[in-house]
DNA sequence: TCATGTTATGCAAGCGTTTGCACGCTGTCA
DNA sequence: TGACAGCGTGCAAACGCTTGCATAACATGA
């Protein structure tokens, strides 16, 4: 690449020292068993002749790359973006870089990607692929590999996470729309493998079983996936299985967007025929009509508490494995109304 | 991390050949240097013992990382992560892995994380953040580092890079304003010192140059960024200096939106009181109201491209710098209308 | 005065690879 | 039969760094 960077030695050598001695300058912990004068020297030599440190050779000898693994399932779709910058932020801080890599939901392309991160010697992994019993993190487990996962967790509790509170934001959810008066309320629930799509579904239950409705009055629908599409159809066929519904609590923004496509298709109105909650806050949210009524999550602090974790585990392997939970907030748009009487 | 990985020796001894042998083993291109009974038994006791290669220790030797460094002015930004995509992919498809950085404006901070990244020995960078005169830039190529811009040039024609064809997309833009009978068109221009920000100033002049208008009909409005706050606040002062105006290209999806917020507090309407592009067609741009008209960049591709030019250059470091610019295409919706008569 | 720190620096091993070279064995050909 | 080519494998140096240990210089206290 470039013609010839220079090494710990060309300092060495410029400065008239051995080139342990450069080393100990270098490094700011060690710093202070050379005297102060030959510091000096040697950090006026290594800035003058450009001197950077050559990670490759020091993580052989330390172990340590400074380097963690982050996994996406996919990166285009907008909630995985500030989570990344909260991560990436976080680790920067601590003089950490981030390698990502977007993989599909297939086994055999996570484990190749993982083993390849493992052989670039990453410090860690964040994995924002989790399913709710994935044997890819039992694989991480079995080799001592720090793990952290965001969004999403494995339920074997066997690794960190950092979620958000989705019990917590079905609550808000259900709660907003009994107060409008609905009384017929829907889920479209997530798939069931991954912690969202689970965890979602027993959090709108909870909260219904906790109100005055009727166990009755809710109904459940499970979509197949978190798309447009899905959300697309999931309603139409819910409303067919259950055409009382007023109202629909979904998983995602884009499945509520889905849902304004159903709506549309059918000639009817959001809210006035059916009001729809989405879920994340997805940028431009209010962009959209009518204005979604959703759950907000707070993507970026969910990124940044996962680089603490993911270090602080990697400092003290031996710490305890914990859940973070970030509490979501109710945003409430245009999308919710009371429903026609 | 793991108590102890194995390594070439490891697989050696349990083989009982030299560790050299297993090492032309493991790289396929040297494979055929063993007899084939050797290099099954080699292979199969790599995989008993789950063997990894370490590419610390490979990279310190051969001086190539398969790392190529990607630096993003803003992942939050949506036109970047299907770039991200794009160039995950097309790296990974070769072995290569892709470590992202994501840095502000601040020069200094630029500098820091682009040393980082070179003390990680990564083969190349491709960088998001050009300005139309880098230092940044020249200091790598001082350096000899492979370097594709993407999305933005550097316009001193020292590095490669991708982009969208910006002159071709104004002319798109103003030809629908004119087919549909607009006569005062204006451009909100983003900033002068990136290649976005000129390019399409300069292909929305010659649009309109090459048209029958007078280029006094023409007027350009310069904003600061290209965020949704920006949009409002150009809107704002371009219609009080050029009230006549019936239809504003921008330069972005974001400052469209912007001018969106503006119509609607001056209590005027899109597209019947004015006409907005926007560019770039970032996701859900179908869903706001009104549906927006706007300029569609092919950001996926243009991070393949990257990807693949990034691993040209590494490959042969004396081929030419290119320009390599993609179509892009107008997508009409309902932002834009023919002007009141 | 000498044993005893203390401090600053040098020395060298070792991290896990890649790769040019040497070596020994076979087979071929004059 | 001897020279020689080719093939498969082993050997060892090198990549640039960290770090425990040795050493030298000097100060300290009895």
């Amino acid at each position: 690449m470039t013609n010839k960077n220079p090494t710990l030695s060309d300092v060495a050598r410029a400065t008239g020292v051995h080139f342990s001695t450069v080393s100990r300058v270098m490094n700011p912990e060690t710093r202070q068993k050379v005297s102060a004068e030959v510091a000096k020297r040697v950090l006026a030599e290594a800035s003058r002749l450009g001197y950077r440190p050559n990670r490759a050779a020091s993580t052989l000898v330390t172990r340590k790359s400074r380097i963690i693994g982050v996994v996406l399932p996919d990166i285009t779709n907008a909630v995985f973006p500030p989570i990344l910058l909260g991560i990436e932020e976080g680790l920067r801080k601590h003089g950490y870089l981030a390698i990502v890599a977007n993989v599909g939901a297939d086994e055999e392309e996570q484990l190749f990607v993982i083993n390849r991160l493992l052989g670039q010697q990453v410090d860690g992994l964040i994995l924002a692929t989790a399913r709710r019993d994935d044997p890819v993190i039992k694989m991480c487990m079995a080799q001592n590999v720090p793990v952290v996962t965001v969004n999403r967790s494995d339920e074997n509790g066997v690794a960190s996470c950092v979620v958000s509170d989705d019990v917590v934001g079905m609550r808000l959810a259900v709660n907003h729309l009994l107060a409008l008066g609905h009384r017929h309320i829907a889920h479209i629930a997530g798939p069931e493998n991954l912690s969202t799509g689970h965890v979602r579904r027993t959090g709108f239950l909870a909260a219904i079983e906790a109100s005055e409705l009727d166990a009755s009055q809710a109904f459940v629908f499970e979509s197949s996936g978190y798309s447009r599409e899905c959300g697309k159809a999931a309603l139409l066929e819910l409303l067919r299985q259950s055409p009382q519904t007023t109202a629909v609590v979904t998983g995602s923004d884009l499945v509520a967007i889905g849902c304004y496509d159903a709506i549309r298709e059918l000639g009817l109105n959001c809210p006035e025929d059916i009001s729809v909650v989405g879920h994340n806050d997805m940028p431009y949210m209010d962009m959209i009509r009518p204005p979604l009524t959703t759950i907000r999550i707070r993507h970026h602090g969910i990124g940044a508490e996962a680089a603490r974790l993911i270090l602080q585990t990697i400092d003290a392997p031996d710490s305890s494995v914990v859940d973070v939970r970030l509490k979501p907030e109710l945003v409430v748009r245009e999308s919710t109304a009371p429903p026609r009487v």
